[in-house]
DNA sequence: TTTCCTTTGAAGCAC
DNA sequence: GTGCTTCAAAGGAAA
């Protein structure tokens, strides 16, 4: 057994430890013993002291063929076609973990040995997640995608529900549309109209280099709109801000642990390793989209 | 069926 | 303060 099999048993038996004498969650202690820190996960000590880990876990392109349930005898499942070209999101990485991006990855979960594994109390029926909790369509999704769940029913927006309508607890806010934005809604029939484009992509690049040659003052009347779009939006939803859609807060909401909710959506039937059922809300999962789900 | 592509701007967060 | 990341929109293409 290698030093780091080592220390990730020793993270099994504490965890179990606390366990067994423990019907409440885990200490901040127990965290602190695991992890050397309050947020270890995210923060610069730990990607530097862990190298390994934190590229492993911050390199979304070649998750797609791990399962979610390595530690349980389950088969695989899989969900996109693995021959996806790498998420092209990597372009806005940094040059360290584009770097690093060709590494094998596994989130530090599933990193954790051993069959120690307690399943998900599951209170009734699970709406079918074509998404793995770390896989590529979390990481690859252009807002955190949302699956119903009877553990975060009548608060999650799904992605259907996220172009559909509201929900009957809690509606999926969107953001109000900026100046170019406006902009682009205004222009873009006639530019396809115009030069017969159809692509979106390319109407919007397009799109992009006119506004970049509109002067102050031809701009200045979408920025406008966008002023009068956002204190509409604040007037009707006051209490709104974009952090309200990530998982992170949906967890707060809830009052269930991130993990739970990332199992829920998942897969009713997959097992969540017992240090984030016991553990409290406060996050230190290190996810390829750190900004989500390590800071709070 | 689901995500990518592609743009700008606003906002949140870490450092 | 700076830099990074996400998400608003759209619809054809790709996997």
């Amino acid at each position: 057994m290698n030093p780091s099999e080592e220390a990730l048993d020793a993270m099994v038996a504490l965890v179990e430890a606390q366990l067994l004498h423990s019907d409440g969650p885990a200490s901040p202690d127990l965290l602190s013993e695991l992890h050397g820190s309050p947020a270890p996960a995210s923060t610069p000590e730990s990607q530097t002291d862990n190298s390994e880990q934190s590229t492993l876990e911050r390199s979304p392109a070649t998750t797609r063929e791990v399962s979610h349930r390595p530690l349980g005898p389950a088969p695989r499942k899989t969900f996109y076609p693995a021959q996806r070209p790498p998420y092209s999101r990597m372009a806005h990485a940094s040059p360290q973990d584009r770097a690093t991006s060709s590494q094998p990855s596994l989130p530090l979960y599933m990193m954790i040995p051993g069959p120690k594994l307690v399943p998900v109390p599951s209170t009734g029926p699970t709406r079918h997640c074509p998404a793995m909790i770390h896989g590529p369509a979390m990481f690859q999704a252009k807002q955190p995608v949302f699956y119903t769940s009877q553990a975060t029913a009548g608060n999650v927006p799904s992605r259907k529900r996220k172009r559909d309508a509201d929900d009957a607890g809690r509606p999926y806010i969107k953001k109000p549309l900026n100046a170019f934005m406006i902009y682009r809604a205004e222009q873009r029939g006639a530019i396809m109209q115009e030069l017969g484009i159809t692509n979106s992509a390319e109407v919007n690049t397009i799109l992009g280099e006119r506004w970049g040659e509109l002067s102050e003052a031809e701009q200045a009347p979408y920025y406008e709109k966008a002023r009068v779009l956002k204190r509409e939006h604040q007037a009707k939803y006051p209490d709104w801000s974009p952090k309200d859609n990530s998982i992170v807060n949906l967890s707060a909401t809830a009052n269930l642990h991130p993990m739970v909710i990332l199992q829920s959506m998942a897969d009713p039937q997959c097992m969540v390793h017992p240090l984030y059922v016991s553990t409290p809300r406060p996050v230190w999962i290190t996810w390829s989209t750190r900004t989500h789900l390590v800071s709070r």
